[in-house]
DNA sequence: TATTGATACTTTAGACTTAAAATAAATCCG
DNA sequence: CGGATTTATTTTAAGTCTAAAGTATCAATA
């Protein structure tokens, strides 16, 4: 019928409060943590289609640019020798029928090149260009000081142990994804 | 030429190592703050897709349904006597035109109704139907569990200071955008 | 009352996303 | 060697998403 896959969703924002779930755990304790659970992934939601947002304005009033193109462009500065179209999607966490068009557009631009591999006639090498990199680092820093502006109220002490915490949910949710 | 707007972006993981960025702070210290504060935002990014994704995914696969489309619903859940459509880009944290196409489709689906108000016909409000409510329901439960079981393996006695992070976070970040 | 301006939505154009199907090239194996 | 399977990428279909322009409708006022 509907659904489909699509959207990339900057939205869920504020469930609240649902029932609790049919769970192991006694009774009031796992509800109040249930609920605990629910506000910390909606406070992540928030904090991240924030931050996004306010980003993607500016690439787009700066530079007339995008994230997903800046992010593609990050991953090969740092890969001075190309890297492996297949890796791309592994990098940024989207599927491969994504970059297809992202990266052909990049190309287009003149920002990256993409060449077969001669050893494998399916793989191809992409490759950033002198240009490409050039842009790039302009609008790194651009990115950067940004970013450095929206979150300059947030304590420097304390930058680390947040960064750690998200860490460690990284990992905790990457775990329960593979169990199954 | 390209930018534009669109997209919704689930990117830009891992800039890593820019350049830092011209500042006032002296030099060392300002550099370091400058990375911690771009490596806090990829991990920011990093769990927000990760889960995002797998609730997505699980929708898709449980209810043939759509994060957008059940957020819809969370909000008007709530609302027993309905809301004012204006309402819903503002707490979903989308843009208004965005809701046109999802809130059709919901009516059409049955789930919500849309009535223009009678004191001023610009305005619509927008309430769930019963079976939307149902609906709501059953699915609320399953993201619920869903999240408990993505989350079950980080400490629950940490949950609450790690939403409150997040929380200080957002509040930061929105007094830098109101500023200029 | 007729103009002006502000609101509340909707439409349009352009980009990004994903899942699933399709293509193409390489590898395995009988 | 030749078919079957795997792997790398692209294509397709369906949905978000935003910004900007367009459409009503209301409100204020000259």
């Amino acid at each position: 019928m509907f659904s489909g896959p699509g959207c990339r969703r900057r939205f869920d924002l504020a469930v609240a409060k649902e029932s609790p779930p049919v769970s192991p755990k006694s009774g009031v304790d796992q509800e109040a943590e249930y609920r605990a659970q629910t506000r910390l992934w909606l406070r992540l939601l928030a904090c991240t289609t924030l931050i996004e947002g306010e980003l993607r304005r500016r690439f787009r009033e700066e530079f007339d640019f995008t994230m997903p193109r800046f992010d593609v462009l990050a991953q090969l500065d740092r890969e001075p020798s190309g890297l492996v179209l297949g890796e791309l999607p592994k990098r940024l966490m989207v599927s491969a029928g994504n970059l297809t068009p992202i990266v052909d557009r990049l190309v287009e631009d003149g920002y990256i090149t993409r060449t077969p591999s001669n050893l494998d006639r399916r793989v191809q090498i992409v490759c950033m260009t002198v240009e490409g990199r050039k842009a790039f680092r302009r609008m790194a820093k651009s990115h950067g000081s940004w970013l450095a502006e929206l979150l300059a109220g947030f304590p420097a002490d304390r930058l680390e142990g947040l960064t750690g915490e998200l860490d460690e949910l990284k990992g905790v949710v990457r775990d329960a994804m593979q169990k199954p």
